[in-house]
DNA sequence: ACATAATTCAATATATATATTACATTGCGA
DNA sequence: TCGCAATGTAATATATATATTGAATTATGT
């Protein structure tokens, strides 16, 4: 599984859009991050884990050689 | 106190110049990481994180509010 | 099946992280 | 004090995150 913004999202009963507003952020970057299509800025990062409740390590936190694309 | 990557860093007997061998950036951009200059990118932070054998919430991690500038 | 909301995706534009080069500064050992 | 290693800092260049607009697709409720 790619990360889990997502899962968090939902589970504050946020939509994409709702959850850009929130950061500051547009929808499509969001939906970008969930994706993982890219990699956000730290800022960005925590900005998203304030919004949802959650910290770095839980949202972000990959093993070393995990998910080797 | 900014960050806690200069003190990690340390900790591994690393030299700036080193680090950023390791994590395959320059040395100038972990010397402004380091001073809070900027912002990194979430994959840079975690290949910190691994080079000097840390978590995101150890090395980045700031409460909503902590330091605003 | 239809309507609408939520999400994905593409193209171009802008802001900014990072590279590069080079020089200044600081600290430490001889 | 001298010399060197580590670090700070500045200018310009490049790569890429993010914005913007808009269209396509997917889900959800009726």
């Amino acid at each position: 599984m790619e990360n889990k913004i997502k899962i968090a999202r939902v589970q504050v009963d946020l939509t994409q859009q709702q959850l850009a507003e929130k950061v500051g952020i547009t929808r499509q970057t969001i939906s970008l991050i969930e994706k993982g299509k890219y990699n956000p800025s730290l800022k960005l990062c925590l900005e998203i884990c304030y919004a949802v409740n959650k910290t770095l390590d839980e949202l972000f936190w990959k093993e070393k050689g995990s998910d080797e694309k």
